[in-house]
RNA sequence: CGGGGCGUAGCGCAGCCCGGCAGCGCGCACGGUUCGGGACCGUGAGGUCGGAGGUUCAAAUCCUCUCGCCCCGACCA
């Protein structure tokens, strides 16, 4: 491709509204275009790269028995309300009417139209296992994109959707595509985690998360350094400790005038934010969720959530509390009627504890889960923290943020029992079909590379998924015998089998160097009048300061064994890979 | 949804308080001089000042409403 003809205009400076670093090299590079907020189109460069991740997710799908199929991007609601995710489901997901006044659902995701194939497809066990995916585009109603191409309201999808006749067929198949996301994400240049995460929207039993580690991510990871534990925060579980054991003393009343936080309680008193609990209020649709927690934890709403068995989980507003007549900053659950108490297990095992005494200014000491006040739910709903106990070890734990660049999720039949899909066993009996689905963002792992892949200059994208392998500067093109050399040159790389950006425009030597960088092609050639006197190119490499002169004759088979060591370096990360689990 | 910020030429910004000709840099077009890391000189094109309403002799500027974009938080895969 010619530089001329390319439609690609380079920025030297990046927009005021975008922020992070990739973000903006990918808006000056003029690889992609807002088109609203969280809307995106991506230009020639753009499509190169997102065309060379999808290659790559094709082959390592088709390489564990993906087939690839395309599904319907508007959908009926009525799918949608057999699974009950029309109704689970908030604003986020995308809906609208047809002219017919029927509701439609824009796709945020497939396992309902996969499940009605399913279901309309597969009789017997014997047309399973079947893997099937698509590269399709998603629709979510994010309430902040932000991040570029790592929030976005619509975006590209590898969506891929494993079904199964049993729980061993799926157990059995699931590492496999595990091993092919590590794959995945390593042949396009960049290393993951894998945790395991919580079930979320998806429902199923056991999921994963692929996490690109970057301090630009919006999840927060556990990671013991130790013995290699890794979880989510919404689901990581952490040693607490033991609470030293005591007998129970009477309630007491004292005045705490003042003291509506746990830290300045602990200080008035005298005592370890351990030797109190916390009051924290969610609304779970109008149902006011009471948690108890001890003092010095946070409470994981995500752990809340789900012990409350709910997917909409909001903190209460004040006029939430007032009509439960609960008193912010004194309360407890002794003598609250009408709402759901859920305890922390450590605070049920906790005695002695300072709490509200619901009225302002008053706290209860000696307060004890079972004598004082009864809990509706007793279980963990505590947030892991940097320095807890590794659930598995005992160490202190890291926390860290990443970026969620795939997931893989254990569905069990949690669809095709919703939609009946079902397939007749050995003995001839219907069985709902085993299910299992497998994301991956294109576009999030590309803004992610973006991020990651770049120096002052600009992008450095590997060689696997980089638009083009070969940036080719000519300079003094107006001199005949130079243009001829270039032209030569480029018909020369194009034969080789590379992919060639040929700068060709009537600029200055500096503006196509610093296009070359910005830009990030991976390898550079430059011809000019000074390289043909000495009878050579200069080739460089994007990571490397310097150029080194290759011989005319020479240069376009220097490049590609160049093109094919980058791709060699890379490829050579692909290794085996263990599932991470509990 | 809560808090904060910003909308003026393709991009970056000034002008707004204190109302009175719509500006600067980059980019773009043309001419010339340059020519190996974002050159220089000259000429030029390009703007309903986000939109609507109001105040005023007069509004980019003041007031009201509204739309959009960004950041933090809430929320979410």
């Amino acid at each position: 491709m010619r530089r001329t003809d390319l439609f690609c205009e380079t920025l030297r400076q990046s927009p005021s509204d975008a922020e992070l670093a990739g973000h903006q090299l990918l808006l000056r590079g003029g690889y992609i275009q807002p088109l609203a907020a969280g809307i995106y189109s991506l230009l020639p460069l753009g499509q190169r790269m997102r065309q060379k991740v999808e290659q790559i997710l094709r082959e390592e799908m088709d390489a564990i028995g993906g087939q690839e199929i395309s599904m319907p991007v508007l959908h009926p609601a009525e799918l949608w309300q057999e699974t009950g995710r029309w109704q689970k489901i908030g604003p986020e997901l995308m809906r609208l009417k047809d002219r017919a006044e029927r509701d439609m659902v824009l796709a945020m995701t497939h396992e309902e139209v996969v499940t009605d194939l399913l279901r309309r497809q597969v009789r017997s066990y014997r047309q399973l296992p079947v893997m099937l995916y698509q590269i399709q585009t998603k629709l979510r109603d994010e309430p902040r994109a932000r991040g570029g191409l790592i929030r976005v309201r619509e975006f590209t999808m590898k969506d891929a959707y494993s079904c199964h006749a049993t729980v061993e067929d799926l157990d059995a198949y699931y590492p496999r595509v595990y091993q092919a996301y590590f794959n995945v994400f390593r042949r396009a240049g960049i290393e993951v985690t894998a945790v395991e995460s919580d079930v979320g929207m998806m429902g199923g039993t056991m999921a994963h998360e692929f996490m690109f580690l970057s301090e630009i991510g919006e999840d927060q990871l556990v990671m013991c350094d130790s013995c290699g534990y890794s979880a989510n925060r919404q689901i990581a579980l952490f040693v607490k400790g033991e609470p030293e054991p005591e007998e129970p003393k009477a309630l007491e009343e004292v005045a705490t005038p003042n003291t509506p936080t746990i830290a300045t309680l602990a200080r008035l008193l005298e005592i370890p934010e351990s030797r109190t609990a916390k009051a924290a209020f969610f609304m779970a649709g109008d149902r006011l969720i009471f948690a108890v927690i001890r003092g010095d934890m946070e409470v994981n709403e995500t752990k809340l959530a789900n012990a409350v068995g709910t997917l909409e989980l909001r903190p209460a507003r004040p006029e939430d509390l007032q009509a439960a007549g609960i008193v912010a900053g004194y309360a407890s659950p002794i003598g609250v009627e009408g709402v759901t108490v859920v305890v922390d297990e450590l605070v049920a095992r906790s005695p002695n504890l300072v709490a509200g005494a619901n009225r302002p200014g008053y706290h209860l000491l000696n307060t004890n889960v079972g004598r004082d006040y009864e809990a509706d739910i007793v279980t963990d709903i505590a947030a892991a923290y940097e320095g807890a106990g590794c659930v598995r070890c005992g160490n202190p734990v890291r926390m860290v943020r990443g970026i969620e660049v795939g997931n893989t999720f254990k569905l069990g039949t949690e669809y095709s029992h919703a939609l009946g899909a079902t397939c007749l066993d050995e003995n001839g009996e219907a069985q709902d079909i085993i299910m299992a689905s497998y994301g991956i963002g294109v576009g999030r792992l590309i803004g992610s590379i973006a991020q990651e892949c770049r120096d002052e200059k600009g992008l450095i994208w590997p060689v696997t998924i980089a638009p083009y392998h070969v940036y080719l500067v000519g300079l003094d093109l107006d001199d005949e015998a130079v243009r001829s050399a270039a032209e030569t040159l480029y018909a020369q790389l194009q034969a080789q089998g590379l992919e060639v950006l040929y700068d060709d425009r009537k600029e200055r030597a500096g503006v196509k160097f610093n296009d070359a960088d910005l830009l990030g092609i991976p390898l550079r050639l430059t011809i000019s009048r000074r390289a043909l006197a000495a009878g050579a190119a200069e080739l460089k490499l994007r990571t490397e300061p310097e150029s080194r002169k290759a011989p005319l004759e020479e240069a376009a088979a220097q490049a590609r064994n160049e093109v094919a060591r980058l791709r060699e370096e890379i490829l050579a990360r692909v290794r085996p890979e263990e599932l991470a689990v509990r």
